[in-house]
DNA sequence: GCCTCTGTTTGAGCCAGCGCAAACGCTTGC
DNA sequence: GCAAGCGTTTGCGCTGGCTCAAACAGAGGC
């Protein structure tokens, strides 16, 4: 069953490229709904596919062998994930995990080096990708070597407002399930602590929320937190 | 004047490659020594050349606003740094220091494109390298998640051990001079903390040392510190 | 050989944030 | 409508590692 190309032609990672081509990327894929919850690979597993996120949020996951957990990024619609191969690596360094019901399109590995040689904007795009991903996460070495807890956690939520943020009537929220105990894992800290800030913030009138929901309501103070220049 | 090709025949990166391949692509580049302490490059400037390291050690380093220092990573020889033109950046991230006397081959990044079409391997080799780099600092975040200073302290030092690790008639050196204060600067902790930490290991016979020197004796009961599993 | 500079060591006090504990309340399933 | 479960909130006490401070010791310059 063949996959409509309007489901890519829109993606800035398949810009310029023509009906024609679209086609044979997709005709290499495979499109596959996944539940909540539900996890797309394993850490440690062989990586003999690669993921493009149509729709729905994913989150990459590092666990140690100490059971720690650790979120290493939110995949947001429209980005390559498990990309593996390009990185010469043959198994996953983390695991993937639906944040919200997505929709995916899968790749075997040997697709990698076909879309590479016949479409190099599409390898030099997923590069870029691999570019931003190393900068984003020496930012985040920085912070939790220089900044403190309340300025971590300021810095990851406007991190999501960024890329997962939607427009509503009390805020800007985040745009998928989150709970206090995945902020705490993306800023190293303890959902105790991450708890107490956002009801500080709460009561500053920052922050609204919920149960697994967080609304940012004035991301200007969230912004002076973060660069430890509260008034 | 020609370098010649014996500069870089031996290298993992270039293996595989003919005489009149290495001829190449060192014509496009040139060779330079660069003294200890020495920038190479300046972060957030703009990135029109890349380099490889041929010996010397190179220290990469991010400043914050704040004007705290991280240490991002060590280069060592044979590899590639400031590769900004293979990520698709524009400016450079972190700052190059030398941390020891180098000798560096710096390429205009137009010659990244012909290096990359006419000799597909290498381009694939820089980006393994850009994918091990990124892994290395993803696990750096889960250690500073997760772990104790100490531990913290023990992983760096044995990640300098094996990269850049010599063997001596007391054990294991650091390759390069390096303060306590880098050590510090590589774990988000202080100078007191690693003279601390580093004073107690002496005593246990675990590390050597002096100023601005680094010696492992005792390698196996560091990986039983880093892992927590100190008897 | 002396002086200065830079890196290292060590002490003392303090506090941000963790661990532990318990209660609370929204959601979901039956 | 009720029960169970999961996520969240809040309190309390403790401590790892930071800050501040000062002395110390090689190395290099003159």
């Amino acid at each position: 069953m063949a996959l409509d190309r309007s489901l890519i032609a829109g993606l800035p990672t398949f810009q310029g490229l023509g009906d024609r081509d679209l086609d044979a990327i997709l005709s290499l894929a495979r499109a596959s709904h996944v539940a909540r919850d539900a996890e797309i690979f394993a850490q440690d597993a062989a990586a003999e596919q690669f993921h493009l996120l149509l729709s729905g949020h994913v989150r990459v996951v590092r666990t140690t062998p100490a059971g720690d957990q650790v979120i290493a990024r939110y995949i947001n619609e429209g980005e390559f994930f498990g990309i593996a191969v390009a990185m010469g690596r043959s198994t996953y360094p983390a695991s993937a995990v639906a944040a919200a019901d997505c929709v995916v399109l899968t790749w075997p590995n040997r697709a990698w080096a076909e879309i590479q040689a016949r479409f190099p904007a599409v390898g030099a795009g997923a590069y870029r990708t691999i570019g931003e991903r190393l900068q984003e996460t020496q930012e985040r070495v920085v912070e939790m070597s220089t900044q403190q807890v309340e300025q971590r956690i300021a810095s990851a939520v406007l991190r999501l407002v960024r890329q997962s943020g939607r427009k509503t009537g009390e805020g800007i929220e985040i745009d998928f399930p989150i709970t206090r105990q995945d902020i705490a894992e993306m800023t190293g800290t303890t959902l105790h602590t991450v708890s107490r800030v956002l009801s500080a913030w709460e009561e500053q009138g920052i922050v609204g929320g919920g149960r697994q929901k967080v609304v940012v309501t004035d991301p200007h103070a969230l912004l002076l937190i973060a660069e430890n220049r509260r008034p």
